[in-house]
DNA sequence: TTAATACCGTTGCGTTTGCAACTACTGCAT
DNA sequence: ATGCAGTAGTTGCAAACGCAACGGTATTAA
C-alpha cells in the first residue's frame, strides 16, 4: 500500500460517498414530487432549469445537458411534459434544426406549487443525511462557501 | 431575498452541483465498465462491496443498500450475476428468511480485472470534473481530509 | 398453541432509460 | 452549386428500474 493505492482508495471512497448522498436525496425527493405533485425529480429538474431562464428560450440540448438525461431521453421527457400541457416546443427560425421549449401558465404554477416540496424535502433529506457518519462531512462541504463559488 | 431564502438557494445549488458530478462521473464509468468487461456501474458496484467483505457473506438487503437499489432490483441483478456465474445464493442457516451471496472464483477474477478500468476512468473523470468551473470545488472538496474521516 | 405483526426476498406490471439507426438541417470546402 | 462532415432531434428496441402484491419465515403476546 503505496502513496498510490492510497489515492486511488480515497477516490473510491468518495465516489461510494457520493453516490450514496445522492441516491438517498434522490429517492426521497422522488417520493414527495410524485405523491404531492405528480412530478418526477427530473421532470422538476427540467421545469426549474426553464424557470431559471427567466422566461427564455431553451433548447432541447441545454435541457439534456441540465437534467443529464440523453438525447432521446429528452425527447420523451419534453413529449410528456408538452402533452401535460406544461410546456410548449417553439421551432426555432434562425436554425431550423433546432426546437425551444417554454414553459407553458400552467408549467409555472405547478412549478411554483412544487417548489416549496422539493425545497422542505431537500433540507430534510440533507439534514437526514448529516447525521449519518460516512455522508456528514460530505454534507458539510456541500453548504460551503467554497463549493459554492 | 432574506437569509432564509439564501439557504434555500444555496441547498438547491449544491444539490445540482452533486447531481451533476454524480452523472459525469456515472455515465462515463458506465460506457468504460460495459465496454471493457460488460460490467454495468451497478453491477461493479455489488462486486465492489462484496470482495470489501473479505471473503464473507453479504445479504440481500445489505446488498441493496449497498448498490442503493430496490429490494426488487438487488433481487434481479443479483440473478444475473448468478447467471453469469460471478456468485452464488447460499440459504442461510440461521434464518431462513435471509439469502447470503458470495463472489464466485470467476467473480472474482472479473473484479479484479475490471478494478483497474474502474480506478483509471474514475480518476479520468474527476480530473475532467474538476475543469469545470461549477464542479472543481466540489471534487477538491470531495478529495479532502474531512470527507474521508 | 395460536394469533398478530413484522420482515425478507421474489414476481407482475407499467414506466423510463440509453444505444443505435434514422431524418432533417447547417456550414465548410471544393 | 454540390458534396460532405457535423449537429439536432426523433424513433425502435431491449434492458433496468420502482411500486405493489405475494408467500414464507421470525418474533412477540395472549
Amino acid at each position: 500500500m503505496g502513496i498510490r493505492d492510497d489515492a486511488v482508495e480515497i477516490r473510491s471512497r468518495g465516489w461510494r460517498t457520493l453516490a450514496a448522498l445522492h441516491a438517498l436525496i434522490e429517492t426521497e425527493l422522488e417520493r414527495s414530487l410524485q405523491r404531492e405533485h405528480q412530478l418526477s425529480v427530473v421532470e422538476y429538474t427540467v421545469l426549474d432549469a426553464l424557470s431559471r431562464q427567466d422566461g427564455w428560450h431553451m433548447r432541447m440540448r441545454q435541457l439534456a445537458r441540465a437534467a443529464a438525461l440523453s438525447s432521446s431521453a429528452t425527447t420523451r421527457l419534453v413529449t410528456r411534459l408538452e402533452d401535460r400541457g406544461l410546456l410548449t416546443r417553439i421551432l426555432c427560425d434562425d436554425d431550423r434544426r433546432g426546437i425551444y421549449t417554454e414553459l407553458t401558465d400552467a408549467g409555472w404554477k405547478l412549478f411554483e406549487a412544487a417548489r416549496p416540496t422539493h425545497d422542505r424535502v431537500l433540507e430534510e433529506a440533507l439534514a437526514e443525511a448529516g447525521e449519518v457518519p460516512e455522508l456528514g462531512p460530505l454534507v458539510t462541504a456541500l453548504h460551503s462557501e467554497v463549493v459554492q463559488a
